[in-house]
RNA sequence: GGCGACGUGGCCGAGCGGUUAGGCACGGGUCUGCAAAACCCUCUACGGGAGUUCGAAUCUCCCCGUCGCCUCCA
C-alpha cells in the first residue's frame, strides 16, 4: 500500500509519487518573525516535520525548505496598513532585523524542543530580493502585471483568460468581488482583486530596496513563489503551509508562477497539503481574541488557561494524536491527557528493550507492522497509528513477563517498529535528559535503600525517600520482584 | 452574500456500509506495610428528522448548531 496524501488541489487523496525519484523537492511556508511562537506554528512545523521524516524513512532524498519571512508585510493588499515587523520595530525601538533576529531564533528555540528537525534549506525574503525582482520583471514582461506609481500588480483579469485563477481555493472572481471588504477609493490597483507584486515605499520606510520600478519592497506573496522556484524549480513535488493560508496566499503563489512560467508551472507544486488549525475552546486562535498560546507559555504554564508547565513533546504527542487535516482543540485537561498517554508509550518502549526472545512466536509481529504503515500511508492518519502502539503496551508486560513470546528475529522487526515509527518517524523522544546516565544510578541506589529500608520494616526511611523522589517528579513503580522508575515532570 | 469544513461517550480524538478504535479521566476490584504503578472489570457514543440498504456514526435529502477563508495569520 503505498503513501497517498490528500491534495487540496484535486480535493482528495492521490498515491504520492514525486517527478524526479528519488528526489523530493518540498516548500512549507514558515512563519513570519515578528511575535513569539504558538501553537499554530508548532502543529505545521510538526505536521511537515512528520511529512519530511517519513518520506526520507521511505527512501527518498528530500529538500526540505521552509522560509522565514523576514520582511513585513502590509495589514492588508490595500494601499494603507502598517508593515508588522516595522511596526514592532517602532515601538520597541529597535531595528526591524533585530526583531526578525530574535523571533528567528525563538522560533527556532522553540521547534527544536519540539523534536522539529531543521529543514534543508531555510531562506529569507530579504535575502532574495533579486529573485523576486527578476519574477516580478519576467511576469510584467509577459503582460501580466502592470506599474502604477513604482508599484507593480498582478493583473488577475488579463491572468484569467489564460489560467485558471482560483483552482486551488475554488474561488471565482466574480465571487470575490461580490464578497470583497475591499473599500473603493484609495487603491491604485485596476481591480480590487489585484494584489501586489511590488510595492512602492516612502522615503521613512525602514526596509526597502532598489528596483527597476524605484525604491520599494516585494510583496507578501511573491517571496514564496520566488524561494520555492529557485530551489526546487518548476513544478515541484509538495507545497505545505497552513489551511488558512489557501486563500489568498497559495492561490497567489500559483498565479505568480504561471504568469512568470506559463503552463510549465504546471500548478507550480504537484500536491498541496494544508494541516488545520489549533482552536481554543471551538475558536481559531487570534490575537484579535486574546486567545493564542505560545509554545513557550506552555513549557513554563504562564498562561491563565494553564495551571503548570508541559514538556515539549507532552505537547507533540497532543499534535500528533489528531490528524493533520482535523482541527485540534486545545485545553489544558486534553494536553494533560496526551501528556500521560505519552507516559505510558514511552514507559512501554522502554520495558520492550528488555524483552527476551524465545524459540517460538505467539503472534505476528509482521501483521501489526503493516497495519502501523497502513495508517502511515493512509494520508499520514498518525492517530490511527499511535493507536496501534497503545494496543500493543499490555503484550510489552506480557512478553516482559513470558505470558507471551517473540522469536529473537520478531522481537527485533517488533523493537524496530517501534523505534522506527515513534522516534525516527513520529519524532518522539523518550523522556530523558542528557544526564540521564548520572541520574539512572544515583536513583538506582536510593531504590536500592528504599528496598533495604522495606526489608527492615523502616517504612519511615522508605517512605521518605518515595515522597522525596516524587516531589522532585520521579516515580517508582513497584513490581513484586523489582522497583522501576520513570520521570513524569 | 460566496467558498469550505465540522458536530462521536466527562475530555481529546480515529472512523469513509457490517469489528470493542485508542488515549485521558471516573467508579469497582486484585496486588501492596501504605501508596503509586501494573493488571482485571465497569462506563459502549455518534446534533435532530426523513430516506436508501439485509444492515448507517459511515450514503442521500432537509433542519439545527459550530467554525474557517473571502484583511494579516500556521
Amino acid at each position: 500500500m503505498p503513501l497517498e496524501l490528500y491534495n487540496t488541489l484535486s480535493r482528495k487523496k492521490e498515491v504520492f509519487s514525486p517527478l524526479h525519484p528519488p528526489y523530493v523537492g518540498m516548500y512549507v511556508c514558515g512563519p513570519t518573525v515578528y511575535s513569539d511562537p504558538h501553537l499554530g506554528h508548532a502543529r505545521a512545523a510538526i505536521t511537515f516535520d512528520v511529512l519530511f521524516r517519513y518520506l526520507k524513512y521511505l527512501g527518498y532524498q528530500v529538500r526540505y525548505v521552509r522560509n522565514i519571512t523576514d520582511v513585513g508585510h502590509l495589514e492588508g493588499d490595500a494601499d494603507e496598513g502598517e508593515d508588522k515587523i516595522l511596526k514592532k520595530a517602532r515601538l520597541e525601538q529597535v531595528e526591524p532585523i533585530e526583531i526578525a533576529q530574535r523571533y528567528t531564533a525563538l522560533y527556532h528555540k522553540a521547534m527544536d524542543a519540539l523534536g522539529v528537525l531543521r529543514p534543508s534549506i531555510e531562506p529569507t525574503a530579504t535575502g532574495h530580493i533579486p529573485q523576486q525582482i527578476e519574477m516580478i520583471r519576467q511576469i510584467l514582461e509577459r503582460g501580466y502585471a502592470y506599474e502604477v506609481n513604482g508599484s507593480v500588480y498582478l493583473d488577475v483579469e488579463c491572468y484569467r483568460r489564460d489560467f485558471p485563477y482560483g483552482i486551488l481555493s475554488g474561488r471565482n472572481v466574480e465571487e470575490l468581488l461580490a464578497g470583497s471588504r475591499e473599500l473603493e477609493g484609495q487603491s491604485e490597483k485596476r481591480h480590487p482583486w489585484d494584489f501586489a507584486l511590488w510595492k512602492r515605499a516612502e522615503p521613512t520606510h525602514l526596509m526597502q530596496w532598489d528596483s527597476p520600478w524605484g525604491r520599494g519592497y516585494p510583496g507578501w506573496h511573491i517571496e514564496c513563489s520566488a524561494m520555492s522556484i529557485n530551489y526546487l524549480g518548476v513544478p515541484f513535488d509538495i507545497h505545505g503551509g497552513g489551511l488558512d493560508l489557501v486563500f489568498p496566499h497559495h492561490e497567489a503563489e500559483i498565479a505568480q508562477a504561471h504568469a512568470c512560467f506559463g503552463k510549465e508551472a504546471a500548478f507550480q507544486a504537484r500536491f498541496w497539503i494544508h494541516n488545520n488549525l489549533v482552536t481554543i475552546e471551538g475558536q481559531k486562535m487570534s490575537k484579535s481574541l486574546g486567545n493564542f498560546i505560545t509554545v513557550e507559555q506552555v513549557f513554563t504554564g504562564k498562561h491563565p488557561k494553564l495551571s503548570r508547565g508541559y514538556p515539549p513533546m507532552a505537547l507533540r504527542f497532543l499534535i500528533l494524536q489528531a490528524h493533520y487535516r482535523s482541527t485540534l482543540d486545545f485545553s489544558e485537561e486534553a494536553l494533560l491527557g496526551a501528556f500521560r498517554g505519552y507516559l505510558r508509550l514511552m514507559t512501554a518502549y522502554q520495558r520492550l528493550m528488555e524483552v527476551r526472545p524465545y524459540t517460538y512466536s505467539s503472534f505476528s509481529v509482521e501483521a501489526w507492522r503493516e497495519r502501523v504503515f497502513a495508517a502511515l500511508n493512509d494520508d499520514l492518519n498518525t492517530a490511527a497509528a499511535i493507536a496501534l502502539f497503545f494496543e500493543q503496551t499490555e503484550e510489552i508486560i506480557r512478553l516482559r513477563r513470558q505470558e507471551i513470546y517473540l522469536t529473537a528475529e520478531d522481537l527485533a522487526l517488533y523493537q524496530l517498529t517501534w523505534k522506527e515509527v515513534l522516534i525516527d518517524i513520529l519524532g518522539l523522544s523518550p523522556p530523558q535528559s542528557i544526564e540521564w546516565e548520572k541520574w539512572a544510578s544515583l536513583i538506582g541506589l536510593l531504590i536500592q535503600i528504599r528496598r533495604d529500608a522495606r526489608q527492615a520494616k523502616n517504612y519511615a526511611l522508605a517512605d521518605l525517600i518515595r515522597d522525596k523522589m516524587t516531589s522532585l517528579g520521579i516515580k517508582f513503580l513497584d513490581f513484586p520482584d523489582e522497583t522501576l522508575w520513570e520521570m513524569y515532570e
